[in-house]
Order: structure tokens, then C-alpha cells, then sequence
DNA sequence: CGCGTTTGACCTGCGC
DNA sequence: GCGCAGGTCAAACGCG
């Protein structure tokens, strides 16, 4: 993948929802990289684990947000029925065969945590093999949606922190809609005139 | 006090 | 069937 072009956002990603936009990333300095190279950082990474779809990696497999990330998007229509729907744990405790869209992609930046707008609450971090640094499990806190990332940074490139979004959001984008009600107020207000 | 993180336990899926 | 690895829960804790 070249990254240099402009590259339209995947309708898949979590960053462009079908309904909104959201503001472009804030990283923290330096976190906006040059394009990497997959081929350097595929061998290491685990994505058949990471993305744990049952489809295989060649799917869908392509670039997007521009330069900021080499990714791998899929989205594993889970195509069974699931008979195992059987939770009769806490609530529904392990949750069936993620039927929802899963998004990876690689992001260069000193921070684990990228800021993509919207508000998450950690439930769970898990050492994981051949990797020196823990897979961290979020959530997002709005109450109506589903969505979960798993954050974990290679082991071999310190500097590159793999994310995976699993499911959409249903909401709009906190931080964007703070930016922009401002904004829309005083369109209303002008546009009275 | 509310919200988010930490962390050990528990559960499921999968390979052997 | 067993053991391992990954994913989730929930109590305890910290912080503003």
C-alpha cells in the first residue's frame, strides 16, 4: 500500500460512521506517521488472534486513514446463527461470536491510547503470547453502544500500537459534537437574518 | 460520590 | 478430556 494518496475512509471504520464524521485525529505530537510497512510489523503482530473472525486475513485487507495507519478491516458476518446462545451466566456473560464489523490498524504514537473523539472504559488488560506488552480490552461508556478496541503495542517496534475497533458506534462523536454545537447555535442565530 | 482503572478469577473455544 | 490462550466480569481501589 502506498498511503500517499488520499484515500477514501472505509465505511466500516469506526472513525466514519455512516451518519457522521468524526474531527481528524488527535495525536499526540509526532504520533501521525509516515505510512509504515506493514510487511515489517504483519510478522509480528498477531492478526488472525487480534481480528479472531473466522475469515480469513486476504478479505479485506487495505489501507486507510490516509497515512496514519496500515490496517486490516474486516467484517465477519457471522453467518450461523449462533445455537450456542446459552449465557445463562451474569447477564450474558461471554458473548456470542462477534457478528459486528472488526477494524485493526496500526497507529505510530507514544501513547496507547489514541484519541478518536469518543469516551471508553477499560474492563480488562491480558498478557498474551509472543508479546512482551499486554492487550488492553475498552469499551465505549455510551450507554447505548456495543462498541469494544483492544489496544496492544508490538513487542518488536515499541513505537507502533495496534487498535482493533469491534462494531459501530450509534452514537455521534462526543468531542466532535462539543466542537461543533457552538458552531451550530450560531448558524441558527445568523440564519435568522 | 461518580467514574475510570486494576487485577485476579472465571469462562469459552480450540488444538492435541 | 485436558490444557492453554484469549476474552470478560466484578470487586477493590484511586482520583477529581
Amino acid at each position: 500500500m502506498e498511503g500517499q494518496e488520499p484515500i477514501p475512509p472505509s465505511p466500516l471504520s469506526p472513525f466514519n460512521p455512516p451518519y457522521l464524521l468524526t474531527p481528524t485525529l488527535s495525536l499526540p505530537s509526532s504520533s501521525l506517521n509516515p505510512p509504515l510497512d506493514p510487511s515489517q510489523v504483519l510478522p509480528e503482530i498477531d492478526w488472525v488472534s487480534l481480528l479472531s473472525g473466522h475469515a480469513g486475513l486476504g478479505d479485506n485487507y487495505g489501507p486507510m486513514m490516509g497515512s496514519a495507519a496500515s490496517s486490516v478491516m474486516l467484517s465477519d458476518n457471522g453467518t450461523e446463527e449462533d445455537k450456542r446462545n446459552n449465557d445463562k451466566r451474569k447477564g450474558s456473560r461471554m458473548m456470542k461470536k462477534a457478528s459486528r464489523p472488526r477494524f485493526a490498524f496500526q497507529t505510530r504514537s507514544a501513547d496507547d491510547i489514541l484519541d478518536d473523539g469518543y469516551r471508553w472504559r477499560k474492563y480488562g488488560q491480558k498478557s498474551v503470547k509472543n508479546s512482551v506488552y499486554p492487550r488492553s480490552y475498552y469499551r465505549c461508556t455510551h450507554h447505548t453502544c456495543i462498541v469494544k478496541k483492544q489496544v496492544q503495542r508490538l513487542s518488536n517496534d515499541t513505537s507502533i500500537v495496534v487498535t482493533t475497533y469491534e462494531g459501530i458506534h450509534n452514537h455521534p462523536c462526543e468531542k466532535l459534537m462539543e466542537t461543533l454545537t457552538p458552531l451550530l447555535k450560531q448558524m441558527q442565530f445568523l440564519s435568522r437574518f
